[in-house]
DNA sequence: TTAAAAATGAGAATCGTTATCAAAACAGTA
DNA sequence: TACTGTTTTGATAACGATTCTCATTTTTAA
C-alpha cells in the first residue's frame, strides 16, 4: 500500500515520498552526484537505501530498512546511511525512543518536521506553516545579536501520541 | 563562578538557574511533593541531583554530574534522574551528540528551548519570544485536525556551533 | 524495636551503533 | 584482457551509554 501524498511547495527538486518513477530516476541521479562530490560510488546497497526511503512514506528505522530489504547486510547500512547522511542525501533523526530514524533529505522531501509519538516512539512527517518558519527565521537573528552562536538549522517537533498509540 | 540569569516572565514556580538559596529551598519542597506524589522519598541522593541542577546554568550530562559531585554513584544516578524525569522534576534531553543532559523540568526553570552544538555538543537553553510561541501553539491546533494526533509538547531547538567552537 | 518497603551501589548485562579486516567488486591503465 | 590500486562489502568483534541485578543499607510505619 503506496500513496501519493499532497504536492508540497517547494522548488525543484523538492520530491515526496511515494514519488513517482520519473523522479525517483532524478533522485537517483541526484543521489549519484551527491556522492561523486566526495568520491563515492552509487553502489547497488547504497541505491537499494535510496530507493527505499524514496518509496517510503516517513521516516524510518534500521530494523525497518533491513526487515523491509533483506538483501541489505546490517553493518553495511549503518555505514552507507552515514555516508549518505555526510552527502546530504538522508537526514538522520534522532528520535526519543532507541532507534534513529532515516528518511530522504530536506534537499529531496522539502523543509519539514516531525510528529513523535512518545509511546511507540513512532517519527511522522508533517508541513508547517510558512508563516510559523518565518518567525523562527527571524528568531535565528535575534539569538545570533544575542549569543555568539553560530546557526545551522533547527528542529520544531511537537510530541505526542500517535493514532495507533491514543 | 555562579551567576544570576536574567529574569523569566514566568509565573511561579519559574525559576532560574542560580537561583538564591530562598528559591532553591521551595525547589526542595516542590521537588519532595511531586515525588511523594508517586510515593517515591526525597532522598539525600536525589536531593543532591536537584541541588546540583539547581545551582547550574544549562542542562548537564551524567559525566558532568558525577564530575560535579564525586559522591553520586552512576547506576543510583541514572536511576534517580529517571525517578526524577518521571515525576517532571527534571528533563531529559537527548541531544545529537552521544549523552543526554539533564536540567531542572520546566516546571521550575519556566518554557525555554535550547541551543545545541554540532561540534562538541554542548546545550544552552534559551528563551523565545511569545509570538513565536504563539505560533506553535496555533500549529498544534491545525495538527490536530488533520491528524489523528495527541499533543502532548514541542521542542524547537537551533543547531550550530558555540562560542567555543566556531 | 521490629518488620516491611524503598533505595543504594558495584558490577554485569543490554543494545544500538561503530570499528575491524579479509574477501569481493570496481576503476583506470597498459 | 590482465594488472594494480582503491573502494565497498559483510560477518564479527568491540564500544559505550544506559539499564538491570541483587545483596546490603536505609527508611518508614506499626
Amino acid at each position: 500500500m503506496q500513496t501519493v501524498g499532497p504536492v508540497r511547495s517547494f522548488s525543484w527538486p523538492c520530491m515526496l515520498n511515494g514519488m513517482d518513477v520519473v523522479k525517483q530516476k532524478s533522485v537517483h541521479k541526484a543521489a549519484e552526484s551527491k556522492l561523486a562530490e566526495l568520491s563515492f560510488r552509487y553502489t547497488t546497497a547504497r541505491k537499494r537505501l535510496v530507493e527505499l526511503l524514496a518509496k517510503t512514506d516517513g521516516p524510518l528505522t534500521l530494523p525497518e530498512i533491513l526487515a523491509t530489504d533483506k538483501k541489505l547486510a546490517q553493518s553495511s547500512a549503518y555505514r552507507n546511511l552515514e555516508v549518505l547522511v555526510q552527502c546530504k542525501i538522508v537526514d538522520r533523526i534522532s528520535g526519543i525512543k532507541e532507534h534513529a530514524h532515516y528518511e530522504l533529505s530536506e534537499f529531496f522531501t522539502g523543509h519539514h518536521h516531525h510528529l513523535f509519538c512518545l509511546s511507540c516512539g513512532d517519527v511522522q512527517d508533517i508541513e508547517i506553516d510558512n508563516c510559523v518558519e518565518d518567525t523562527i527565521a527571524s528568531l535565528f537573528e535575534s539569538v545570533l545579536k544575542e549569543k555568539a552562536f553560530k546557526p545551522a538549522g533547527h528542529t520544531l517537533d511537537l510530541h505526542g501520541y500517535c493514532a495507533s498509540c491514543i
